[in-house]
RNA sequence: GGGCUCGUAGAUCAGUGGCAGAUCGCUUCCUUCGCAAGGAAGAGGCCCCGGGUUCAAAUCCCGGCGAGUCCA
């Protein structure tokens, strides 16, 4: 094993009087122009640029944004515009953009694809959420920041990949690093690269952190490694890694941070939204004095100096600083704090421009809840340090200064989200409320338990409980390790994932030619049956060319007939694997024989109007809802589609019938649909990442489907003109998740299908109320109050019935039980009724013993006050009788049984059962 | 994608197998010059839908629909 020392050691260093020396405090190797005491990196050394700028002038985030990008602009690298936040608008592993090199993975960094340029420079909008209980407290963390990269993409020629030369690499990296420093008027003695070992993603290699004046600026990581059990080095994460054939130069230059560094204020917020914490320091009330201001001054510096990493020791660090500037720790943080919060505001609400900006939703699930999250702890701070501006307005001010053009979307976005966030807490307070007034009266606290069920079943934060508890005078107990004791809640379920993926001979096999984009409309063609496996219901057919699509992009797989010389055998499923096509059959065609593939046209038909559907249907719903508007899944079928769109709210049924309406337009236009193959740099500086709805396909080009302006990267077939599609139905939506409506639609044949379906069942509705199509709606509700009403009246008539016969019940039926007297009866009515009888019997003063033979046997025993009989053990005395059960409160019981031929027999005993009650 | 919770009067919620309930709001009447307030009476329920278990289901079980929430 080796590792990667000599990696560090670079011509360039040597050149320019660089020494590698080790820092006594922390051990890492660093190399500066002049000798150090440390490695100038807190813990080991303070910040000193506080008040004293690095650079030659001060540059705001816009400016150092420009001057960065201009700077490799002038040393040959090409300016390339920034990709979405939303990473998995273009990549499925990772839910938003955390670097610049995301950019370019998986298939640049594979080789699978070439870079838009290379060697190329940006600055990436990035979020990193892992960092959100810092920001604000150490002034130099924040949750959005741009990551100034410029990489280059090296390999050796004749290697087959998508790039192929060397552009650049370290000691040229380290060279515009240190140029850069020079452009700005930077020190260079003052600059420390300190060894590094980077990993991340399957990739690794060795890094510099360049340093100055205690804040790391940037990262040079020269990615040259890649996972191999066999590998030569085994790194930090404990896995071993090999090289490579290729070697990326992947660089972030923390924007925000030389943005800092060249004002020297305080905190780092304040050097990048300068505008936005006055605005909000204002609005809030903070006012410093100048000896206010001074310890706020003196914090800062020491804040990047102490390690806080972890959320439990920011208390601890305070106390620590304001020992050290000598404070009061309660003063320092009655300063600290409220400053604090604005600059997690101002830094959130970017955050969310961002997210909101480039089309995320908010939802219970994926980036949608990470931005739920960030907006409701957002909302917090804004309540809390009584800042009276709408939220909107706050994430407006960010989207203004980020340029955004959809400003209005994202207002309008964050009303409803953090209208949605007061119902929540509404209802949630509710909640707290009568649960802590319960436990507050049996003087209990308030368990761990009910917490843990408030906090993970209703969203309601442990400090609102105790807020809540307080004014109700109940005490609660929050366990230091509450949050680990709801992960523990989870982690029963356990996820079952059966990855049994068989690795057929697709190596051995040449990729099946496709014949479905040539000729859509085609039906039959000619094939070689090349091989032909046994599958576990049936074969599975390879050819050397086909017609039959396999399933993908949500279409379903043809079906259709291969038919040879002598044998004619039905495909019923068709599957891509890495290029290679498999028909699924019933019987063996024979391997080696020429067959003739013949699809079911109809089927196909079908699904290629819905496919063209989906396409229309996805084009209305954004013209009319938004941008923010992609699709989520879809899945086409012979009958119907479903669309699944990114959406805010429920659609209401006006805006259904608008996206229908607006579909069938684009169908009545008939415009063309126009396919290509363009490269897929192309694709995506022309259309955009918008392209990718339905997933990110591999390779160097792309297939485009365009029909109007709607441009989407697609596999499927599609009819030619939208006008062949005829109709489009909307059948239903649905809310699938918080943040995604399903849309439900019929096109072509199906839809006159669906349309009469629905149909049917208006006029079946109309002709059972026996009246015409258009009156069902007024008698359906005629029907019903006059329902409701009958019902009322009923009831009102039960009652008086059961009172005259209470009254004319002095007749014979009455039967002396000692101290009481009992009506016992037979009265085959319903339950409504005997209950009504019974209950006027014991009005009356006696005691209520009805059987009903009208379902089964059942019995109603009612018993008057003062009376000291248990109607539940009469009930179930008489339902012994008949085979069944019953019981009750003591004042009125009911039961049966099924034996409804033994019921006056069982009302025979009933004065038997009563004495003897009242002699116990 | 997974877990959990909820669905009862216009609103907010009790009721956890045995008669459908409370508070607020609403209507009418009384008190008042009038208003606020108070007093009295009353209306208002397919207990989300569909199956199942049971003598009996708002209540228990299964499925669906709708809503909320936590996690990846």
């Amino acid at each position: 094993m080796s590792d990667l020392e000599s990696e560090y050691f670079l011509e360039y260093f040597e050149e320019n009087g660089f020494q590698r020396q080790q820092c006594p405090s922390c051990g890492t190797h660093f190399w500066a122009r002049r000798e150090r005491e440390t490695c100038g990196e807190p813990p080991c050394a303070e910040y000193s640029f506080i008040e004293s700028p690095g650079f030659e002038s001060s540059y705001s985030l816009e400016e150092m944004r420009e001057a960065f990008l201009s700077f490799f602009e002038e040393h040959d690298h090409t300016r390339i515009d920034p990709y979405p936040v939303a990473a998995n608008r273009w990549r499925d592993d990772v839910l938003l953009t955390q670097a610049s090199i995301y950019d370019f993975q998986p298939h640049v960094t594979s080789g699978a694809a070439p870079p838009p340029a290379n060697p190329l420079v940006v600055s990436q909008p990035c979020i990193r959420m892992e960092d959100i209980d810092n920001v604000g407290k150490t002034g130099r963390h924040t949750m959005a920041f741009e990551m100034g990269g410029h990489h280059a993409f090296n390999a050796e020629d004749g290697s087959g990949y998508a790039f192929e030369g060397e552009v650049y690499w370290k000691d040229r990296a380290v060279e515009l690093c240190d140029e850069f420093f020079a452009s700005l008027g930077a020190d260079l003695a003052e600059i420390t690269y300190i060894e590094d070992v980077w990993v991340g993603g399957g990739n690794a290699g060795p890094a510099f952190e360049a340093v100055y004046y205690g804040l790391e600026l940037s990262t040079l990581v020269f990615m040259s490694l890649e996972l191999d059990p066999d590998g030569e080095y085994e790194l930090k994460d404990g896995n071993r890694y090999a090289e490579m054939d290729r070697r990326v130069i992947d660089t972030g230059y923390g924007i925000e941070r030389w943005t800092w560094m060249s004002q020297g204020t305080p905190t780092v917020y304040e050097a990048i939204y300068p505008d936005m914490i006055a605005f909000l320091t204002e609005n809030a009330g903070i006012d410093h004095d100048e000896a206010d201001a001074d310890i706020v001054r003196r914090a800062s510096i020491l804040a990047g100096n102490l390690d806080i990493e972890e959320v439990s020791d920011v208390e601890e660090a305070r106390r620590e600083i304001a020992a050290s500037i000598d404070v009061d720790p309660d003063r320092l943080r009655e300063l600290m704090v409220p400053l604090e919060r604005c600059f997690a505001i101002a830094d959130h609400c970017r955050t969310m421009a961002y997210m909101f900006g480039d089309g995320i939703v908010p939802s219970n699930v994926g980036s949608g809840y990470l931005a739920r999250m960030v907006l409701r702890r957002t909302k917090r701070f804004v309540d809390a340090v009584g800042i009276d501006a709408p939220l909107d307005e706050l994430v407006d001010m960010q989207a203004e200064r980020l340029g955004y053009e959809n400003r209005d979307t994202i207002r309008e976005i964050v009303r409803t989200e953090v209208e949605k966030y007061r119902e929540t807490l509404d209802r949630g307070g509710r909640r707290v409320r009568s649960t802590a007034e319960a436990y507050s009266e049996r003087g209990e606290p308030i368990p761990t338990e009910e917490l843990i069920e408030l906090y993970d079943s209703h969203g309601i934060h442990p400090d609102m409980v105790e807020e809540i508890a307080g004014e109700v005078g109940a005490s609660v107990d929050v366990p230091e390790d509450f949050y680990a004791l709801v992960a523990a809640r989870h982690e029963e379920a356990e996820e079952t994932d059966t990855g049994k993926r068989e690795e057929r001979r697709v190596d051995d096999l040449p990729e099946t030619e496709p014949l479905y984009y040539e000729d859509q409309d085609g039906t039959s063609f000619e094939a070689v049956v090349l091989d032909v496996f046994d599958a576990e219901d049936g074969y599975e057919v390879v050819l050397d060319q086909t017609m039959f699509y396999p399933e993908g992009g949500g279409q379903p797989p043809d079906h259709g007939t291969l038919t040879g010389d002598d044998t004619a055998v039905q495909v019923e499923d068709v599957q891509e694997r890495g290029g290679v096509i498999f028909h699924r059959t019933d019987d063996d065609p024979g391997k080696g024989e020429i067959v003739r593939g013949e699809i079911d046209a109809d089927r196909r038909r079908r699904l290629m109007c819905h496919h063209t559907a989906t396409h229309i249907i996805g084009a209305a719903a954004r013209e009319l809802l938004g941008d923010h508007v992609r699709q989520a899944g879809a899945q086409k079928g012979e009958t119907s589609a479903r669309l699944d769109i990114r959406h805010f709210e429920r659609l209401t049924r006006e805006a259904e019938k608008e996206i229908e309406r607006r579909a069938n337009e684009l169908v009545r236009e008939n415009r063309r649909v126009r396919a290509s193959w363009p490269h897929r740099n192309e694709a995506e500086t022309e259309y955009g990442f918008d392209i990718y709805q339905g997933g990110i396909p591999p390779g160097e080009t792309v297939r485009l489907i365009r029909i109007g302006s709607d441009v989407q990267a697609c596999g499927g077939t599609h009819v030619r003109r939208t006008g062949e599609i005829g109709a489009i139905s909307l059948v239903s939506t649905e809310r699938i998740q918080d943040g995604v409506e399903r849309l439900t639609f019929a096109a072509g044949e199906a839809a006159i299908e669906s349309i009469q379906e629905t149909d049917d069942l208006l006029a079946e509705a109309a002709e059972i109320l026996d009246v015409m199509p258009e009156d069902v709606p007024d008698t359906a509700k005629r029907f019903f109050e006059a329902w409701k009403q009958r019902g009322k009246e009923i009831e009102s008539l039960q009652e008086e019935l059961a009172a005259v016969r209470a009254g004319g019940a002095s007749t014979g039926e009455e039967v002396d039980v000692g101290d009481a007297v009992a009506v016992v009866r037979r009265l085959d009515a319903d339950m409504d009724e005997v209950r009504a009888t019974a209950n006027a019997i014991a009005d009356g003063g006696k005691i209520a013993v009805i059987g009903s033979g009208a379902d089964g046997a059942q019995f109603v025993v009612a018993v008057p006050p003062n009376v000291d009989v248990d109607a539940g053990s009469i009930v179930s005395g008489l339902a012994d009788l008949v085979d069944g059960g019953g019981g009750g409160p003591p004042d009125f019981a009911q039961g049966g049984g099924p034996e409804a031929q033994k019921l006056d027999e069982a009302l025979e005993e009933a004065p038997a059962l009563l004495r003897r009650a009242l002699d116990a």
